[in-house]
DNA sequence: CGTCGATAGATGCATATGCATCTAAATCGG
DNA sequence: CCGATTTAGATGCATATGCATCTATCGACG
């Protein structure tokens, strides 16, 4: 009945601390780089997002799901970033209530011109940290983690 | 010269991209419990670390660098969480600039009371999810990723 | 010592965020 | 088909956050 001296619900409260203080070591890192001056991390992560969505267009409150923010805050940086110029609102054709979203050409530009800083500065970080297979590890647990509790509805 | 398809630039932004989003994932469960309409997550988080401080007492710029929050941000909450009785302030004996940190006996109840609570949904979220060896082996990527960057000055 | 640059925190001010609520459209039940 | 419930998003309002700046102290150096 020897135990390995954690119990189940100790070692997952270490493993989220853990998670959870590497990504903010991670954050802080490139919050603190110039392309951030531009547009918030907040807001970089919508364009992002609507870069990667193939169609080009995106529901509102999908890309609510993936970003750590209210709705009604979302909704009022997407307002932001259409001021700017950086997306395009359209009225969603199959449901009257929904907005579709879109990246602008300038919003394109701009997304793909601080991706590619934001992209040196993670492998900047991450590089000398872990090995090629330890990242590989680190993506598909993470990737396990987020799918199963983004399973539960 | 056959290469596994992958750069090792697209592997850290896909490694990172997948620990954010987990995170975020978990975060946003975590904060839809009832235990965070009484305290924001951040200011548990001052808590939470001033409760694991061995002398009881902590800097407030030590403080800073483990929570995503500003200066003057985490100045603020601080003087809200003292406002409501859960922190003790006090100047620091060696340095006349500095300010000491201490939970107050309010303080140490209300986290531990919300910790057991935030300890059982974290056990609910990455229990099902990763096997308690997938945990370990995430643990131990995390800290060394956050020991990595932190490292760099 | 006295001056100068660096560091710890606090504060004014503009902006971002969240909660509660509102409107409009879709969906459900009879 | 109609009223009731649910869902998508917007908005008023209070609060939290960050940037720039300010004050006070520390430490280095002449």
């Amino acid at each position: 009945m020897a135990t390995d001296g954690e119990s189940p619900v100790r070692l997952a409260a270490e493993t989220w601390e853990s998670l959870f203080r590497a990504q903010v070591a991670v954050m802080r890192k490139l919050q603190a780089g110039p392309a951030f001056k531009k547009v918030a991390i907040n807001e970089y992560d919508v364009l992002f997002t609507l870069s990667r969505c193939p169609s080009g267009w995106l529901r509102l409150n999908e890309l609510n799901d993936h970003v750590l923010l209210s709705q009604s805050s979302l909704s009022r940086l997407v307002e932001r970033l259409e001021k700017r110029g950086l997306v395009e609102r359209m009225a969603a054709p199959e449901d009257g209530r929904g907005v579709l979203l879109k990246l602008t050409d300038a919003g394109a530009e701009l997304q793909k011109d601080i991706g590619r800083e934001h992209v040196r500065d993670i492998s900047g970080l991450l590089g000398p940290a872990l090995t090629a297979a330890e990242q590989k590890e680190l993506r598909r647990l993470t990737e396990k983690l987020r799918h199963s509790v983004g399973a539960r509805h």
